[in-house]
DNA sequence: TGTCCACTGGAAGGGAGGGCTT
DNA sequence: AAGCCCTCCCTTCCAGTGGACA
């Protein structure tokens, strides 16, 4: 009989002893190394929701993966393991002004829910649990969600701690509404306080608030500095330690070149993670029984790929059209086109492929778009007389990328029809 | 120094889609 | 069923721009 597909790898030795979810970005340590004190910071100001009062509104900032989100999200655990304790046990006596119970954290990802009802949507819904009260997904008008909003905050006395994570996202497409409202929302409550964490990458974003707001929101502010390849070295190791066991899993200069490799990428403890974990799974998939240096390197291209991947199969049909007009003109990868020689080639590719085309100005947003997602390298550049517009180059694997759009059904037919015309008819 | 080009980018608004209210 | 709300995607309009060129 023939050996079972799965054997091999089931005889040789796995290198995840335990909870291999430790290496991901997700999961919260006991410890965060270098942010013991954001950790104080956080938790002196967020103590007074204990006693039933109102925290000041913060603002977190800092760049990618610089420990902003596991910090909020430690201290919420942190409380979450209070109420446990709390009604295992007779702390009340101990603490007779403080009331654990009266804490509720909501976590809201602007970069998901990035509209103003959007969020005002999921901060109401945290309070209901039958599906039938729950505000539904859109079709109320902001008044009437903004109300039921506040009467289930208000339902009973408590401080609720609202955390907006990638807040600038929001801000950015949808304004400064939502924080206009839950920043004044405490004047219109009998019995509960709210309380606002703003997490955002970006420092500058404040400038686009309402004044009001602006002061409302930043009472008190943090900034997170980026780890240095030391620092990401310990995060690294205390993980590894937990995930593994043992650290002499990792061959040499492993930890070394994952936390170099990220603290290239300013600090990013999310990036050394990810390098170490699919260093890891890679060692694993290889059955070796140590990760090496060789195995961080394909890694690290491996991430990129995967990006580049995700970015470009996710676009719309439109921006794929733009995309793939860019890279088919541009023959050998290096060479710059115009707005108007994208436009045209998407016009040709629209016609091939049957599909009604968009005004230039729209397509000028998409070029922006792609130029945001880092697949293109979009510079404003004025010719003189022959005009300003923008100089396009694409910044990722020119055949990679070519086939992955070609996934697409839509174009899959222009792809057939010899795509090398239009590379001639454009570049002569 | 003024003109001109080929856009850029902001603003306003239309309309489709999904859903609620009366 | 009609009217309303919100979001998303798009069009239309138009003032502004930077630098080569006359």
């Amino acid at each position: 009989m023939a050996e079972n597909v799965f054997s091999s790898y089931i005889r040789s030795k796995p290198i995840f002893k335990g909870d291999r979810d430790i290496l991901r970005t997700s999961y919260i340590p006991e410890e965060l190394p270098h942010r013991e004190e954001y950790i104080e910071n956080l938790a002196s100001i967020m103590v007074t929701a204990l006693r039933g009062n109102r925290p000041s509104n913060v603002l977190l900032f800092g760049k990618t993966g610089t420990g902003k989100t596991a910090v909020v999200r430690y201290l919420e655990r942190e409380i979450e393991r209070l109420k446990m304790e709390d009604s295992n046990s007779d702390l009340d006596d101990a603490f007779t002004d403080y009331n654990v119970h009266r804490v509720e954290y909501v976590y809201i990802n602007c970069e998901v829910v990035d509209t103003h009802y959007g969020v005002m949507k999921n901060i109401g819904n945290k309070f209901i649990d039958s599906w039938s009260e729950q505000i539904p997904f859109t079709g109320w008008p902001m008044e009437k969600v903004y109300d039921a909003l506040k009467e289930r905050i208000d339902e009973k006395p408590r401080v609720v701690v609202i955390i907006l994570d990638e807040l600038d996202k929001l801000v950015t497409k949808s304004g400064d509404s939502v924080l206009y409202h839950l920043s004044k929302i405490n004047s219109e409550l009998k019995n509960s306080k709210v309380s606002l964490i703003g997490i955002s990458n970006n420092l500058k974003f404040t400038e686009f608030l309402d004044p009001r707001v602006k002061s409302r929101l930043g009472e008190e502010k943090m900034i997170f500095p980026p780890y240095n390849a030391d620092q990401l070295k310990d995060i690294l190791g205390e993980r590894i330690r937990q995930a593994f066991g043992e650290i002499d899993i990792m061959e040499g200069d492993v930890i070394a070149l994952c936390a170099a490799l990220a603290a290239q990428e300013h600090g990013d403890a999310r990036r050394a993670l990810d390098l170490l974990r699919i260093s890891t799974e890679l060692a694993e998939r290889e059955k070796c029984s140590k990760v090496t240096t060789n195995h961080v390197y394909k890694a690290k291209n491996k991430i990129e790929q995967d990006c580049v991947r995700e970015a470009v199969i996710t676009l719309p049909t439109h921006s794929k059209l733009v995309m793939y007009s860019i890279l088919l003109m541009s023959k050998n990868g290096g060479e710059k086109l115009t707005t108007g020689e994208v436009y045209s080639g998407y016009e040709e590719l629209c016609a091939k492929s049957g599909i009604d085309t968009l005004t230039q100005r729209r397509i000028a947003d998409l070029i922006s778009e792609l130029d945001m997602l880092g697949l293109i390298l979009a510079r404003v550049k004025s010719f003189g007389r022959r005009g300003r517009t923008r100089e396009i180059q694409a910044s990722v694997p020119r055949m990679e990328t070519i086939k992955t759009i070609e996934e697409d059904d839509c174009i899959k037919v222009v792809s057939e029809l010899e795509s090398s015309n239009l590379t001639q008819t454009k570049l002569i």
